[in-house]
DNA sequence: ATGGTAGTGTAACTA
């Protein structure tokens, strides 16, 4: 059994004993994280190692951010969606025979602004990317935080979060675009429910009233998700003192490994 | 019309 997951951990320097305890706990093969808000030099690699993990990272200061954190060694790694945006969003490597690709889609801001827009670019600039990963790698997936809220039931009031970012038709339909290229969403084939959510704000007590998005996502390509025996979100994390604002999400696979043979 | 909280870094931004 492989264990793969994703966690946006809102600053990895803070959250690093929370990371480490439930790398441990959950004994997850690969975690792809984001929102470190660390440049390269000053990443916690030897605290990582030391706990017995392998680690990718591409950082940078204040804000965004990815690893990849593993039980094994990735190879073939790739450090840039777009040479020309110096934002660090992206990490991708290989796992066995599956490629896997880390993702920290833009926030949006507010739906009409400069940074909306690059969101929806940064979009269709992955979208293009996964197409041509597919055929060049077969075994793909992505995960990450998505920012985007993919249907009303990913949603606690979608009356209130009408049109709003992250919630907004245009996001949907980049969304619903990435599938196109032929990914699955693996939450979605074992929990049609609603009140099902990866992110709750910090405030208003949104964890404890559940007032959430499901924001985080594990898209597959469909031979992967053929392999998947279960795909859930762990909210126990957000309820630890001065948790992240998000929830790990974990898929679990049979003969993953099988794929690359 | 934009509270409420958290991280970075020490004011004001991003989420």
């Amino acid at each position: 059994m492989t264990r793969i997951a994703t966690w946006n951990v809102n600053s990895l320097r803070v959250r690093l004993p929370q990371v480490l305890a439930w790398l441990k706990a959950d004994s997850a093969d690969l975690l792809a994280v984001q929102e470190t808000k660390v440049e390269d030099e000053g990443f916690p690699r030897s605290e990582i190692e030391a706990a017995g993990y392998h680690v990718l990272y591409c950082g940078e200061k204040t804000y965004n951010g990815v690893a990849l954190i593993s039980r094994t060694p990735v190879t073939d790694p790739c450090f840039e969606l777009d040479p020309a945006d110096p934002q660090r969003r992206f990490l991708a490597a290989t796992l066995g025979g599956v490629r896997i690709i880390n993702v920290y889609v833009p926030n949006g801001s507010e739906v009409g602004s400069e940074k909306y827009t690059y969101k929806l670019r940064w979009l269709e600039h992955l979208g293009r990317y996964l197409m041509s990963a597919r055929v060049r790698y077969k075994h793909v997936i992505v995960l990450g935080d998505f920012n985007i809220a993919p249907e009303d039931r990913d949603v606690h009031d979608p009356a209130t979060w009408f049109g709003s970012v992250l919630v907004s038709e245009p996001e949907r339909e980049a969304f619903r675009c990435l599938l196109q290229a032929g990914f699955v969403d693996l939450f979605r084939i074992f929990c049609a429910d609603g009140g099902c959510f990866s992110w709750w704000d910090y405030r208003a007590g949104a964890f404890r009233r559940n007032l959430g998005l499901r924001i985080d996502h594990i898209l597959a390509t469909e031979t992967v998700a053929a392999c998947c025996r279960r795909c859930y979100i762990d909210p126990a994390p957000r309820g630890n003192t001065r948790p992240s604002d998000h929830a790990p999400v974990v898929a679990e696979f049979d003969g993953l490994a099988m794929l690359g043979a």
